[in-house]
DNA sequence: ATACTTGCAAATGATTTGCCAGTGT
DNA sequence: ACACTGGCAAATCATTTGCAAGTAT
């Protein structure tokens, strides 16, 4: 599996701005708090709350708890890519829409612009206003394409 | 919440091609599968296994091996729409791709011909080839759209 | 007759909640 | 000081698996 996003995921431009968006929120910073935003910060993608509380040897149901609150105040979301835990990734500068290709699991991530000509037909044919953000586009990427009408095996 | 789609749930013209499909397959056709696949040709919708299970009074492990089993060969689909338990229907005739609205919980059904502008634009543009099978598009319907910019409450 | 299916109980994985001790402001 | 937060245990929800008895072909 590939991850098409070479550039590190784009969030708050530094810790910093993420922590004073936190208290902005009226939201403490507890050093778990901390140890969280930096975990997601660092990270290339969203990741699971199991992960983060492995690495850092926090209890799941704090890091659970955490997730949700900063989630509430906007500062995290949270993905589905296919079935497993839920990811997460801090909220901020750039890219939080997903392409998740079924077949090798690639996951390309996006931000809100490269998504609005989509968004627009989609508006216009149906109404909707679409956000990919909780659940990805998915479907086969360009690669598994190519060797799924090469190679006649299914997956 | 309004159900878009007020066409009954296309699939198999009737119950009998369902049952000729899964011989076809090679699966046997005990009574627990007949009455789920009865189930799921009643349904105006996708529904989750517990569902069918009570609706039924089937064991729910029974009828998630069955589901799977129907899925695994090709007569059955399930999507997630939000959290909570998958949602299966039959695969047949027509509709299954879907846009839910996030707001006020209305789906809409949709045959793949439907999506085809869309997923071209998203082929185009970024080469993968989309499916919202299994995770519809997710958004804001035109009633909630409006409502919402009417309202400054947020959800 | 044989292989596949069933219900029931128990296991698993993801996430949530109750509770009391500890910490941030 | 006081309200919020952390860890730990237990609960909950969705789904899966083991097993002995029952059923479809």
């Amino acid at each position: 599996m590939t991850t098409t996003s070479d550039v590190p995921h784009l969030t708050f431009g530094n810790l910093d701005e993420a922590i004073a968006e936190l208290r902005r929120q009226g939201l403490r910073l507890s050093t778990v708090r901390r140890l969280i935003l930096q975990a997601l910060f660092a990270a290339d993608g969203p990741v699971s709350a199991e992960y983060v509380a492995r690495d850092l040897t926090l209890d799941v149901a704090s890091v659970y708890r955490n997730l949700e609150t900063m989630e509430r105040h906007g500062l995290v979301r949270h993905v589905h890519l296919g079935h497993g835990p839920g990811l997460y990734a801090l909220v901020g500068g750039g890219e939080h829409e997903y392409l998740f290709c079924e077949r090798c699991g690639a996951v390309r991530v996006l931000s809100p612009s490269e998504l609005d000509p989509v968004r627009t037909g989609i508006k216009q044919r149906f109404g909707y206003t679409a956000s990919f953000t909780h659940f990805p586009i998915v479907g086969m990427c360009a690669d598994c394409d190519d060797v799924h009408s090469r190679s006649p095996a299914q997956m």
